[in-house]
DNA sequence: GTCTATATTTGGATAGAC
DNA sequence: GTCTATCCAAATATAGAC
């Protein structure tokens, strides 16, 4: 009789290559765009044809939820090795360099996970799960301080994605709006002190 | 002999037939999103098969930078109807409003004029100076109050923006984020006041 | 699991008749 | 100025051999 075995090789070997395949994705999407991804770049670039890509993923709407969903994986493994201090003040600063650098760092990904321009994309509900739970953090934080308005978590949202926002739109890989991070964030709680 | 006239009507046809395009175009970006756009769809929409098109606009490309011009000008002839008042503080707050209310009548229009998402579009040079000028404005209008600091322009851009954009990708046609735009306008004047 | 072959659709664009 | 006819390219996706 066959003895099965502990290792599923095979189910391994299969897992690398999905991985494999998201990451030369995440490059093509860099390179020329999100929604300029196509299979047959894709399959290329990891040196197959666009067809065996279908032993992997469903279609190419599978591939964007997967990417969407590792995304927020990424962001929210950042976010929770977040160490907090007693200068709760302070910690929303780096909190929000942080924040700042991990959309700048990558726009494609800044466009998946937080802007939703991609035409005819929706994510899974399991995949949506995520990108609900990643404003957990900055929620409880501001109910630490105190803050339990929502419209103060909303104004804060906005106030970051306006400036990464701008600073995609109209100066891609300068500074003319990343270096005014450290004053917005003194407006906000300046105007945050004179509510209470 | 022949006498020309002084009216060309073919040209005024011409002209004609070239504006019911673009407002066709204008419905089917809003429809079905500025990227999905394609010219079976926008022929189909204004009688004429697609490659008649092209006794209009040379390409699709040319589209876009039409699309682009006209956003700008309606822009920019709404920017100049606004009549100042002796309260600035006020006219910042009118103005803003207005600013918010033309990119959420159209979220088409916005993503084309203030996003450039659109893939492997770039506005021609004179339509682009249009966009160059419409910050002519509130630029002046910080003069008027002192101001001269060009971050301080940057920093209004990206808080009215970052409002549009959190609306448009969070709530779409819910007012979740514009309600808070007076208290950003007042958490951004409050710290103007700081600074001086 | 990957390939070849192929289906199918869709898109932008050109040539030439009328 | 609009049409028919057509081209060409690119894209997603399926079937079946190996």
């Amino acid at each position: 009789m066959s003895v099965s075995p502990t290792r599923d090789r095979r189910a391994e070997r299969h897992e690398a290559t999905r991985a494999e395949i998201l990451e030369a994705a995440w490059e093509l999407a860099r390179e020329q765009g999100l929604s300029g991804l196509s299979l047959r770049d894709l399959g290329r670039k990891v040196g197959m044809r666009a067809q065996s890509l279908y032993s992997y993923f469903d279609s190419k709407h599978a591939i964007y939820d997967a990417l969407f969903r590792e995304g927020y994986e990424r962001f929210l493994e950042r976010r929770e090795a977040f160490e907090t201090t007693d200068d709760r003040r302070a910690d929303f600063r780096r909190g929000a360099r942080e924040f700042m650098e991990f959309c700048l760092e990558d726009p494609a990904r800044y466009q998946l996970l937080f802007q939703r321009t991609i035409p005819g994309f929706e994510p899974s509900s399991s995949s949506y799960a995520l990108a609900v739970r990643s404003l957990d953090v900055p929620r409880q934080r501001f109910r630490d301080m105190g803050v339990e308005d929502p419209a103060v978590l909303d104004l804060w949202t906005a106030l970051l994605t306006g400036l990464v926002d701008q600073q995609i739109s109209n100066d891609p890989g300068g500074d003319r709006w990343s270096r005014l991070l450290d004053e917005a964030v003194d407006m906000f709680f300046e105007h945050l002190d004179k509510e209470k």
